[in-house]
DNA sequence: TGGCTATATTACTATATAGTAGTATAGTGT
DNA sequence: ACACTATACTACTATATAGTAATATAGCCA
């Protein structure tokens, strides 16, 4: 059926179930001005403390992010910055959408007039 | 604190959403040779029917496939390809952390042979 | 050692959703 | 109208996971 054999396409499905988030995205999002630790991140985001310290952990193992204790504080980065070309494309389609439905609303309201 | 408003980046974590089940990208890349209906889909996927039909709703909802209605049964068909450029990134990310992961182990592996 | 702070983990609740069986609806030919 | 087929919907179960409170762990300093 599809070349492409199944268990690839599993690995697709949960990297996209993990940036599939909006904690998550927020987390990304905060990061992408570089490093920070996770207080940083609490206070940034406004998420509670065990819930920074999960999704960090989903994101570390996705290998979207990258671990590094520094004394008493463990600071997170980026290293698959490809992450933000997936959200731009993704907004990109949004934006084209959004203009086509509005669009189509101004069709219908120019029938409601006439 | 992020440039992007969180109601843009919740819109983004639904697109991933949808996106990060393996059945529906199933149905996805059988798409991706041309308009299929359902019985089709629902034969080269081995999925359910209420199952196939209930994701082809949501795909459908998320704009990235379109419903047409053509005699007694229904084609859907790709509107956004997008798509498979978000997967193509995915999976070059995940074939360059695989690699990384195999040399890691190599690595290990020679300290064991000391 | 003891106390302090930063982070991680555990146990739990609440919610979302994938899959399925059964049913409903809509087109098509007789 | 009736039977038949294709698709959609409803109600349900089972599972996954986001968020949280409480607890544990680890580094640092007095």
């Amino acid at each position: 059926m599809s070349q492409i054999p199944i268990s690839a396409l599993a690995q697709i499905a949960d990297y996209f179930k993990v940036l599939s988030e909006l904690s998550r995205l927020q987390v990304l999002c905060i990061l992408k001005s570089g490093a920070k630790n996770v207080t940083e991140i609490i206070e940034e985001t406004g998420l509670g403390q065990a819930n920074v310290s999960k999704h960090l952990k989903i994101l570390t193992q996705a290998g979207i992010v990258q671990r590094q204790p520094q004394g008493v504080s463990v600071y997170y980065q980026i290293t698959d910055p490809m992450i933000f070309d997936l959200c731009e494309l993704v907004c990109h389609s949004l934006e084209t959408r959004w203009q086509e439905q509005s669009k189509q609303l101004e069709k219908l309201d120019g029938f409601r007039r006439l």
